[in-house]
DNA sequence: GTCTATAACCGGATAGAC
DNA sequence: GTCTATCCGGTTATAGAC
Protein backbone atom coordinates (compact mmCIF):
# COMPACT_ATOMS: atom_id res chain seq x y z
CA UNK A 1 0.00 0.00 0.00
CA UNK A 2 2.71 2.72 1.07
CA UNK A 3 6.05 3.48 -0.82
CA UNK A 4 8.66 1.22 0.42
CA UNK A 5 11.30 2.94 1.54
CA UNK A 6 14.29 0.91 0.49
CA UNK A 7 16.58 -0.92 2.61
CA UNK A 8 19.99 -0.84 1.07
CA UNK A 9 22.57 1.36 -1.02
CA UNK A 10 21.38 -0.02 -4.05
CA UNK A 11 17.76 0.01 -3.59
CA UNK A 12 18.03 3.20 -3.27
CA UNK A 13 19.81 4.07 -6.23
CA UNK A 14 17.17 1.98 -7.85
CA UNK A 15 14.65 3.87 -6.88
CA UNK A 16 16.08 6.86 -7.41
CA UNK A 17 16.66 5.93 -11.34
CA UNK A 18 13.11 4.62 -11.46
CA UNK A 19 11.76 7.54 -10.27
CA UNK A 20 13.67 9.77 -12.61
CA UNK A 21 13.21 8.08 -15.57
CA UNK A 22 9.70 8.12 -15.03
CA UNK A 23 9.64 11.99 -14.54
CA UNK A 24 11.41 11.97 -17.27
CA UNK A 25 8.92 10.15 -19.60
CA UNK A 26 6.16 11.54 -17.72
CA UNK A 27 7.19 14.80 -19.38
CA UNK A 28 8.53 13.49 -22.70
CA UNK A 29 4.71 11.90 -23.56
CA UNK A 30 2.34 12.90 -21.03
CA UNK A 31 1.09 10.15 -18.16
CA UNK A 32 -0.73 7.80 -20.55
CA UNK A 33 1.40 7.16 -23.00
CA UNK A 34 4.34 6.80 -20.29
CA UNK A 35 3.84 2.57 -20.18
CA UNK A 36 5.55 1.04 -17.07
CA UNK A 37 7.52 -1.07 -19.30
CA UNK A 38 9.15 2.17 -20.76
CA UNK A 39 9.75 3.25 -17.58
CA UNK A 40 11.53 0.20 -16.07
CA UNK A 41 13.54 -0.03 -19.73
CA UNK A 42 14.88 3.53 -19.56
CA UNK A 43 15.43 2.49 -15.62
CA UNK A 44 17.36 -0.71 -16.46
CA UNK A 45 15.58 -2.76 -14.73
CA UNK A 46 12.47 -5.35 -15.59
CA UNK A 47 9.01 -4.61 -15.47
CA UNK A 48 8.15 -6.56 -12.31
CA UNK A 49 11.24 -4.45 -10.66
CA UNK A 50 9.72 -0.93 -11.08
CA UNK A 51 6.97 -2.86 -8.66
CA UNK A 52 9.00 -3.88 -6.56
CA UNK A 53 9.37 0.51 -5.23
CA UNK A 54 6.17 1.92 -6.38
CA UNK A 55 3.10 -0.17 -5.99
CA UNK A 56 1.61 1.18 -8.99
CA UNK A 57 1.49 3.79 -11.80
CA UNK A 58 -0.27 6.24 -9.47
CA UNK A 59 2.06 6.41 -6.62
CA UNK A 60 4.94 7.44 -9.03
CA UNK A 61 2.55 10.58 -9.52
CA UNK A 62 2.65 11.47 -5.66
CA UNK A 63 6.07 11.93 -5.97
CA UNK A 64 5.73 13.82 -8.81
CA UNK A 65 3.72 16.33 -6.90
CA UNK A 66 5.97 16.46 -3.97
CA UNK A 67 8.34 17.27 -6.33
CA UNK A 68 6.53 20.67 -8.14
CA UNK A 69 5.96 21.46 -4.21
CA UNK A 70 8.96 21.18 -3.34
CA UNK A 71 10.37 23.44 -6.48
CA UNK A 72 7.35 25.84 -6.27
CA UNK A 73 8.21 26.68 -2.43
CA UNK A 74 11.88 27.30 -3.11
CA UNK A 75 10.75 29.53 -6.07
CA UNK A 76 8.39 31.97 -3.61
CA UNK A 77 10.61 32.32 -0.76
CA UNK A 78 12.40 35.55 -1.52
CA UNK A 79 8.94 36.97 -2.02
CA UNK A 80 7.97 36.23 0.88
CA UNK A 81 10.76 37.41 2.97
CA UNK A 82 10.73 40.68 1.13
CA UNK A 83 6.71 41.58 0.32
CA UNK A 84 4.19 42.46 3.35
CA UNK A 85 1.54 43.26 0.77
CA UNK A 86 -0.94 39.98 0.94
CA UNK A 87 -2.44 41.34 -2.59
CA UNK A 88 1.34 40.69 -3.92
CA UNK A 89 2.14 37.74 -1.98
CA UNK A 90 -1.39 35.41 -3.08
CA UNK A 91 -0.58 36.98 -6.75
CA UNK A 92 3.10 36.02 -6.58
CA UNK A 93 2.86 32.45 -4.99
CA UNK A 94 -0.27 31.66 -7.62
CA UNK A 95 1.95 32.89 -10.75
CA UNK A 96 4.86 30.86 -9.41
CA UNK A 97 2.10 27.84 -8.92
CA UNK A 98 1.98 27.97 -12.69
CA UNK A 99 5.32 28.80 -14.02
CA UNK A 100 6.20 25.83 -11.84
CA UNK A 101 4.24 23.51 -13.41
CA UNK A 102 4.37 25.03 -16.90
CA UNK A 103 6.47 21.60 -17.85
CA UNK A 104 3.96 19.14 -17.12
CA UNK A 105 0.95 20.88 -18.97
CA UNK A 106 0.23 18.00 -21.07
CA UNK A 107 0.24 15.70 -18.60
CA UNK A 108 -1.34 17.85 -15.59
CA UNK A 109 -5.19 16.38 -17.25
CA UNK A 110 -4.80 12.55 -16.49
CA UNK A 111 -3.12 13.15 -13.66
CA UNK A 112 -5.59 15.26 -12.24
CA UNK A 113 -8.60 13.25 -12.94
CA UNK A 114 -6.21 10.18 -11.24
CA UNK A 115 -6.09 11.97 -8.68
CA UNK A 116 -9.85 13.48 -8.28
CA UNK A 117 -10.73 9.42 -7.82
CA UNK A 118 -11.74 9.40 -4.12
CA UNK A 119 -10.91 6.04 -4.16
CA UNK A 120 -7.15 6.69 -5.01
CA UNK A 121 -4.50 6.76 -2.61
CA UNK A 122 -3.32 10.18 -4.42
CA UNK A 123 -6.56 11.77 -3.55
CA UNK A 124 -5.47 14.97 -1.55
CA UNK A 125 -8.71 14.64 0.40
CA UNK A 126 -7.24 11.62 1.76
CA UNK A 127 -5.26 10.40 4.53
CA UNK A 128 -2.05 9.07 2.28
CA UNK A 129 -2.10 12.54 0.96
CA UNK A 130 -2.11 14.28 4.15
CA UNK A 131 1.34 15.06 5.05
CA UNK A 132 1.78 16.94 1.44
CA UNK A 133 -1.52 18.32 1.48
CA UNK A 134 -0.41 19.87 5.11
CA UNK A 135 2.70 21.23 3.62
CA UNK A 136 0.89 23.07 1.32
CA UNK A 137 -1.63 24.74 3.44
CA UNK A 138 1.52 25.71 5.73
CA UNK A 139 3.46 27.53 3.08
CA UNK A 140 -0.69 29.37 2.43
CA UNK A 141 -0.34 30.10 6.12
CA UNK A 142 2.91 30.79 5.59
CA UNK A 143 1.45 33.55 2.56
CA UNK A 144 -1.19 34.89 5.06
CA UNK A 145 0.60 35.37 8.31
CA UNK A 146 3.67 37.19 6.70
CA UNK A 147 1.70 39.75 5.64
CA UNK A 148 0.70 43.59 6.59
CA UNK A 149 -3.50 42.43 5.95
CA UNK A 150 -5.48 42.80 9.20
CA UNK A 151 -7.44 39.58 8.93
CA UNK A 152 -10.05 39.03 11.46
CA UNK A 153 -9.01 35.92 13.80
CA UNK A 154 -11.90 33.54 12.28
CA UNK A 155 -11.30 34.18 8.83
CA UNK A 156 -7.47 33.77 9.27
CA UNK A 157 -8.29 30.35 10.13
CA UNK A 158 -9.64 29.04 7.50
CA UNK A 159 -7.93 30.97 4.88
CA UNK A 160 -5.04 28.73 4.50
CA UNK A 161 -6.98 25.71 3.96
CA UNK A 162 -9.33 28.11 1.46
CA UNK A 163 -6.36 28.87 -0.43
CA UNK A 164 -5.56 25.52 -0.91
CA UNK A 165 -8.69 24.81 -2.29
CA UNK A 166 -8.32 28.03 -4.67
CA UNK A 167 -5.22 26.49 -5.72
CA UNK A 168 -6.56 23.32 -6.87
CA UNK A 169 -9.06 25.61 -8.86
CA UNK A 170 -6.64 27.24 -10.64
CA UNK A 171 -4.95 24.62 -11.93
CA UNK A 172 -7.78 23.17 -13.21
CA UNK A 173 -8.69 26.22 -15.04
CA UNK A 174 -4.70 26.24 -16.36
CA UNK A 175 -5.31 22.92 -17.13
CA UNK A 176 -8.08 23.33 -19.86
CA UNK A 177 -6.03 27.14 -20.96
CA UNK A 178 -4.83 26.97 -24.63
CA UNK A 179 -3.76 30.19 -25.04
CA UNK A 180 0.00 31.87 -25.52
CA UNK A 181 1.86 31.62 -22.59
CA UNK A 182 -0.77 31.00 -20.52
CA UNK A 183 -2.20 34.27 -19.97
CA UNK A 184 -5.39 33.50 -19.45
CA UNK A 185 -4.75 32.23 -16.32
CA UNK A 186 -2.25 34.81 -15.57
CA UNK A 187 -5.11 37.19 -15.88
CA UNK A 188 -7.68 35.27 -13.74
CA UNK A 189 -4.87 34.86 -11.17
CA UNK A 190 -4.12 38.50 -11.10
CA UNK A 191 -7.97 39.27 -10.71
CA UNK A 192 -8.83 36.48 -7.94
CA UNK A 193 -6.04 37.06 -5.83
CA UNK A 194 -7.17 40.67 -5.85
CA UNK A 195 -11.04 39.64 -5.19
CA UNK A 196 -9.95 37.07 -2.35
CA UNK A 197 -8.15 40.42 -0.86
CA UNK A 198 -10.45 43.19 -1.30
CA UNK A 199 -13.85 40.59 -0.01
CA UNK A 200 -11.57 40.12 2.84
CA UNK A 201 -11.66 43.16 3.65
CA UNK A 202 -15.35 43.66 3.54
CA UNK A 203 -15.73 40.75 5.75
CA UNK A 204 -15.86 42.99 8.43
CA UNK A 205 -18.65 45.14 7.49
CA UNK A 206 -21.72 44.80 9.88
CA UNK A 207 -24.00 43.52 7.39
CA UNK A 208 -22.05 40.74 6.10
CA UNK A 209 -20.98 39.54 9.72
CA UNK A 210 -23.68 37.23 10.15
CA UNK A 211 -23.10 35.18 6.53
CA UNK A 212 -19.23 35.34 7.45
CA UNK A 213 -19.95 33.49 10.63
CA UNK A 214 -22.10 30.88 8.91
CA UNK A 215 -19.77 30.76 6.17
CA UNK A 216 -16.97 29.86 8.65
CA UNK A 217 -19.13 27.81 10.50
CA UNK A 218 -19.76 25.36 7.79
CA UNK A 219 -16.70 25.23 6.56
CA UNK A 220 -15.03 24.63 9.92
CA UNK A 221 -17.84 21.46 10.38
CA UNK A 222 -16.65 20.48 7.03
CA UNK A 223 -12.92 20.22 7.60
CA UNK A 224 -13.64 18.60 11.07
CA UNK A 225 -16.04 15.91 9.36
CA UNK A 226 -13.99 15.11 6.02
CA UNK A 227 -10.77 16.29 6.19
CA UNK A 228 -9.02 15.12 9.74
CA UNK B 1 -16.28 9.34 -31.81
CA UNK B 2 -19.87 9.91 -30.92
CA UNK B 3 -22.26 7.91 -30.26
CA UNK B 4 -23.37 5.96 -33.68
CA UNK B 5 -27.46 5.78 -34.20
CA UNK B 6 -28.76 2.50 -34.52
CA UNK B 7 -29.88 2.12 -37.88
CA UNK B 8 -32.47 -1.12 -37.82
CA UNK B 9 -35.20 -2.56 -35.05
CA UNK B 10 -32.47 -4.98 -34.37
CA UNK B 11 -29.47 -2.50 -33.97
CA UNK B 12 -31.93 -0.31 -31.25
CA UNK B 13 -32.79 -3.02 -29.49
CA UNK B 14 -29.10 -4.46 -29.40
CA UNK B 15 -28.34 -0.60 -28.00
CA UNK B 16 -30.99 -1.12 -25.42
CA UNK B 17 -30.00 -4.66 -24.02
CA UNK B 18 -26.28 -3.43 -23.73
CA UNK B 19 -26.79 -0.20 -22.40
CA UNK B 20 -29.21 -1.64 -19.55
CA UNK B 21 -26.69 -4.55 -18.74
CA UNK B 22 -24.09 -1.86 -18.15
CA UNK B 23 -26.37 0.17 -16.01
CA UNK B 24 -27.25 -3.17 -13.88
CA UNK B 25 -23.84 -3.93 -13.60
CA UNK B 26 -22.80 -0.74 -12.84
CA UNK B 27 -25.06 -0.69 -9.89
CA UNK B 28 -24.59 -3.68 -8.61
CA UNK B 29 -20.48 -3.64 -8.94
CA UNK B 30 -19.17 -0.37 -9.49
CA UNK B 31 -17.62 0.80 -12.39
CA UNK B 32 -14.18 -0.44 -12.16
CA UNK B 33 -15.45 -4.31 -11.31
CA UNK B 34 -17.80 -4.21 -14.38
CA UNK B 35 -15.46 -5.57 -17.15
CA UNK B 36 -16.88 -5.28 -21.12
CA UNK B 37 -17.13 -8.68 -21.16
CA UNK B 38 -19.43 -8.97 -18.34
CA UNK B 39 -21.50 -6.23 -19.99
CA UNK B 40 -21.17 -8.36 -23.32
CA UNK B 41 -21.95 -11.52 -22.02
CA UNK B 42 -25.23 -10.34 -19.71
CA UNK B 43 -26.54 -8.65 -22.74
CA UNK B 44 -25.97 -11.79 -24.72
CA UNK B 45 -23.40 -10.17 -27.10
CA UNK B 46 -20.11 -10.83 -27.93
CA UNK B 47 -17.38 -8.52 -26.93
CA UNK B 48 -16.56 -7.01 -29.93
CA UNK B 49 -20.42 -6.52 -30.55
CA UNK B 50 -20.28 -4.29 -27.59
CA UNK B 51 -18.05 -1.92 -29.27
CA UNK B 52 -20.22 -1.41 -32.44
CA UNK B 53 -22.42 0.55 -30.81
CA UNK B 54 -20.58 2.19 -27.29
CA UNK B 55 -16.96 3.56 -28.68
CA UNK B 56 -15.58 2.86 -25.13
CA UNK B 57 -16.54 2.10 -21.41
CA UNK B 58 -16.38 5.67 -20.53
CA UNK B 59 -19.61 6.27 -23.46
CA UNK B 60 -21.78 3.78 -21.58
CA UNK B 61 -21.23 6.52 -18.35
CA UNK B 62 -22.65 9.12 -20.60
CA UNK B 63 -25.95 7.30 -20.60
CA UNK B 64 -25.93 6.36 -17.43
CA UNK B 65 -25.76 10.38 -16.79
CA UNK B 66 -28.55 11.21 -18.81
CA UNK B 67 -30.94 8.42 -17.07
CA UNK B 68 -29.60 10.32 -14.05
CA UNK B 69 -30.75 13.44 -15.22
CA UNK B 70 -33.81 12.64 -16.56
CA UNK B 71 -35.17 11.04 -13.38
CA UNK B 72 -33.90 14.36 -11.75
CA UNK B 73 -35.81 16.05 -13.65
CA UNK B 74 -38.92 14.38 -13.06
CA UNK B 75 -38.82 14.09 -10.01
CA UNK B 76 -38.49 17.95 -9.42
CA UNK B 77 -41.18 18.64 -11.60
CA UNK B 78 -43.93 18.86 -9.08
CA UNK B 79 -42.27 21.09 -7.13
CA UNK B 80 -41.03 23.76 -9.37
CA UNK B 81 -44.73 23.82 -10.81
CA UNK B 82 -46.22 24.38 -6.74
CA UNK B 83 -43.25 26.14 -5.02
CA UNK B 84 -42.28 30.09 -5.31
CA UNK B 85 -39.65 30.59 -2.55
CA UNK B 86 -36.64 30.57 -4.52
CA UNK B 87 -34.45 28.66 -1.31
CA UNK B 88 -36.92 26.58 -1.31
CA UNK B 89 -37.20 25.05 -5.03
CA UNK B 90 -33.04 25.22 -4.78
CA UNK B 91 -33.23 23.10 -2.03
CA UNK B 92 -35.60 20.58 -3.28
CA UNK B 93 -34.01 20.57 -6.11
CA UNK B 94 -30.57 19.60 -4.62
CA UNK B 95 -31.89 17.24 -2.38
CA UNK B 96 -33.81 15.31 -5.21
CA UNK B 97 -29.95 14.99 -6.52
CA UNK B 98 -28.83 13.23 -3.82
CA UNK B 99 -32.02 11.23 -3.60
CA UNK B 100 -32.02 10.08 -7.55
CA UNK B 101 -27.99 9.68 -7.34
CA UNK B 102 -28.15 7.69 -3.98
CA UNK B 103 -28.48 3.66 -5.99
CA UNK B 104 -24.87 4.87 -7.49
CA UNK B 105 -23.22 6.07 -4.47
CA UNK B 106 -20.81 2.89 -4.92
CA UNK B 107 -20.03 3.76 -8.57
CA UNK B 108 -20.16 7.86 -8.65
CA UNK B 109 -16.20 8.08 -7.04
CA UNK B 110 -14.98 6.40 -9.89
CA UNK B 111 -16.90 8.08 -12.67
CA UNK B 112 -16.30 11.41 -11.29
CA UNK B 113 -12.29 10.80 -11.63
CA UNK B 114 -13.60 9.59 -15.25
CA UNK B 115 -15.56 12.36 -16.34
CA UNK B 116 -13.04 14.66 -14.69
CA UNK B 117 -10.32 14.30 -17.00
CA UNK B 118 -9.99 17.07 -19.60
CA UNK B 119 -8.81 14.78 -22.62
CA UNK B 120 -11.92 12.63 -21.74
CA UNK B 121 -15.15 13.04 -24.29
CA UNK B 122 -17.30 13.37 -21.10
CA UNK B 123 -15.70 16.32 -19.27
CA UNK B 124 -18.24 18.00 -18.12
CA UNK B 125 -16.93 21.21 -19.73
CA UNK B 126 -16.42 19.71 -23.10
CA UNK B 127 -17.95 19.78 -26.48
CA UNK B 128 -19.09 16.44 -26.27
CA UNK B 129 -21.10 17.04 -23.47
CA UNK B 130 -22.34 20.29 -24.15
CA UNK B 131 -25.66 18.85 -25.17
CA UNK B 132 -26.25 17.40 -21.66
CA UNK B 133 -24.79 20.50 -19.61
CA UNK B 134 -27.13 22.37 -22.02
CA UNK B 135 -30.12 21.03 -20.21
CA UNK B 136 -29.00 20.90 -17.13
CA UNK B 137 -27.96 24.27 -16.94
CA UNK B 138 -31.47 24.80 -18.48
CA UNK B 139 -33.28 23.16 -15.26
CA UNK B 140 -31.37 25.34 -12.98
CA UNK B 141 -32.66 28.40 -15.43
CA UNK B 142 -35.93 27.13 -14.00
CA UNK B 143 -35.17 26.41 -10.95
CA UNK B 144 -34.46 30.32 -10.88
CA UNK B 145 -36.99 31.77 -13.55
CA UNK B 146 -39.77 30.42 -11.53
CA UNK B 147 -39.42 31.94 -8.34
CA UNK B 148 -40.53 35.30 -6.90
CA UNK B 149 -36.83 36.43 -5.86
CA UNK B 150 -35.86 39.57 -7.54
CA UNK B 151 -32.52 39.18 -8.63
CA UNK B 152 -30.64 42.02 -10.62
CA UNK B 153 -30.58 40.75 -14.31
CA UNK B 154 -26.62 40.53 -14.12
CA UNK B 155 -26.64 38.13 -11.40
CA UNK B 156 -29.56 36.53 -13.11
CA UNK B 157 -27.75 35.88 -16.27
CA UNK B 158 -24.74 33.99 -14.18
CA UNK B 159 -26.57 32.00 -11.79
CA UNK B 160 -27.67 29.20 -13.63
CA UNK B 161 -24.44 27.95 -14.65
CA UNK B 162 -23.27 28.67 -11.38
CA UNK B 163 -26.02 26.75 -9.96
CA UNK B 164 -24.58 23.89 -11.94
CA UNK B 165 -21.12 24.15 -10.96
CA UNK B 166 -22.52 23.81 -7.74
CA UNK B 167 -24.56 21.22 -7.83
CA UNK B 168 -21.06 19.59 -9.07
CA UNK B 169 -19.44 20.82 -5.84
CA UNK B 170 -22.85 18.95 -3.71
CA UNK B 171 -21.78 16.06 -5.49
CA UNK B 172 -18.26 15.91 -5.27
CA UNK B 173 -19.35 16.24 -1.46
CA UNK B 174 -21.36 13.99 -1.16
CA UNK B 175 -19.01 10.66 -2.99
CA UNK B 176 -16.80 11.14 -0.10
CA UNK B 177 -20.23 11.44 2.35
CA UNK B 178 -20.13 8.31 4.51
CA UNK B 179 -22.64 9.57 6.86
CA UNK B 180 -26.63 7.55 7.68
CA UNK B 181 -28.62 7.92 5.19
CA UNK B 182 -26.52 10.80 4.21
CA UNK B 183 -27.35 13.04 6.39
CA UNK B 184 -23.82 15.14 6.40
CA UNK B 185 -24.86 16.08 2.62
CA UNK B 186 -28.12 16.97 3.22
CA UNK B 187 -27.05 19.58 6.13
CA UNK B 188 -25.10 21.06 3.58
CA UNK B 189 -27.55 21.30 1.10
CA UNK B 190 -29.98 23.32 3.98
CA UNK B 191 -27.36 25.40 5.03
CA UNK B 192 -25.61 26.66 1.58
CA UNK B 193 -28.71 26.80 -0.38
CA UNK B 194 -29.70 28.98 1.90
CA UNK B 195 -26.88 30.85 2.20
CA UNK B 196 -26.74 31.75 -1.90
CA UNK B 197 -30.04 32.78 -1.74
CA UNK B 198 -28.97 35.78 1.03
CA UNK B 199 -25.78 36.59 -0.70
CA UNK B 200 -27.96 37.05 -3.79
CA UNK B 201 -29.80 39.91 -1.81
CA UNK B 202 -26.80 41.03 -0.70
CA UNK B 203 -25.17 41.54 -3.82
CA UNK B 204 -27.37 44.81 -4.31
CA UNK B 205 -25.96 46.57 -1.24
CA UNK B 206 -24.00 49.68 -3.08
CA UNK B 207 -21.05 48.57 -0.68
CA UNK B 208 -20.45 45.28 -2.75
CA UNK B 209 -21.75 46.78 -6.17
CA UNK B 210 -17.88 47.37 -7.58
CA UNK B 211 -16.90 43.60 -6.41
CA UNK B 212 -20.26 41.75 -7.78
CA UNK B 213 -19.51 43.88 -11.09
CA UNK B 214 -16.03 42.38 -11.18
CA UNK B 215 -16.94 39.26 -9.90
CA UNK B 216 -19.25 38.44 -12.50
CA UNK B 217 -17.44 40.27 -15.55
CA UNK B 218 -14.72 37.31 -14.99
CA UNK B 219 -17.46 34.62 -15.33
CA UNK B 220 -18.55 35.85 -18.18
CA UNK B 221 -14.87 36.15 -19.99
CA UNK B 222 -14.58 32.54 -18.54
CA UNK B 223 -17.27 31.20 -19.68
CA UNK B 224 -16.29 32.83 -22.96
CA UNK B 225 -12.66 31.11 -23.26
CA UNK B 226 -13.65 27.91 -22.17
CA UNK B 227 -17.32 26.91 -22.17
CA UNK B 228 -18.42 28.00 -25.60
C1' DG C 1 -25.05 -1.58 -45.93
C1' DT C 2 -25.88 -3.08 -41.13
C1' DC C 3 -24.70 -6.09 -37.51
C1' DT C 4 -21.96 -9.76 -34.90
C1' DA C 5 -18.24 -12.86 -33.79
C1' DT C 6 -13.53 -14.47 -33.23
C1' DA C 7 -8.92 -13.62 -32.42
C1' DA C 8 -5.67 -10.84 -31.38
C1' DC C 9 -2.95 -6.57 -29.20
C1' DC C 10 -1.48 -3.70 -25.53
C1' DG C 11 -0.43 -2.20 -21.04
C1' DG C 12 -1.08 -2.40 -15.87
C1' DA C 13 -0.50 -5.61 -12.35
C1' DT C 14 1.01 -10.04 -9.90
C1' DA C 15 3.31 -14.72 -8.72
C1' DG C 16 6.96 -16.92 -7.72
C1' DA C 17 11.76 -18.53 -8.87
C1' DC C 18 16.36 -17.08 -7.97
C1' DG D 1 15.99 -7.02 -4.71
C1' DT D 2 15.52 -8.56 -9.36
C1' DC D 3 13.89 -11.35 -12.94
C1' DT D 4 10.61 -14.12 -16.11
C1' DA D 5 6.22 -15.62 -17.10
C1' DT D 6 1.56 -14.83 -16.80
C1' DC D 7 -2.97 -12.83 -15.87
C1' DC D 8 -6.55 -9.63 -16.76
C1' DG D 9 -9.34 -6.23 -18.99
C1' DG D 10 -10.00 -2.33 -22.48
C1' DT D 11 -9.62 -1.97 -27.22
C1' DT D 12 -9.06 -3.10 -32.26
C1' DA D 13 -8.81 -5.69 -36.78
C1' DT D 14 -11.19 -8.14 -39.62
C1' DA D 15 -13.93 -11.83 -41.52
C1' DG D 16 -18.29 -13.20 -42.22
C1' DA D 17 -23.67 -13.27 -41.44
C1' DC D 18 -28.11 -11.14 -42.12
Amino acid sequence: MAIEAPKTRRGESSRAVILQAALDLFQERGYEATTMRAIAERAGVSLGGSYHYFPSKEHLVLEFYRHTHELHSAAIAPLLLREKDLAARLRGTMRAVIVTCEPFHAVAGSIFSTVANPSSPLNPFGAAAKPLRDEVVALYADVVRGSDARIPADVADMLPLTLWLYQMGILYFWIFDRSPGRLRTLEVIDETTDLIVRLIGLANLPVLRGSRKRVLGLMRSIVEGQIA
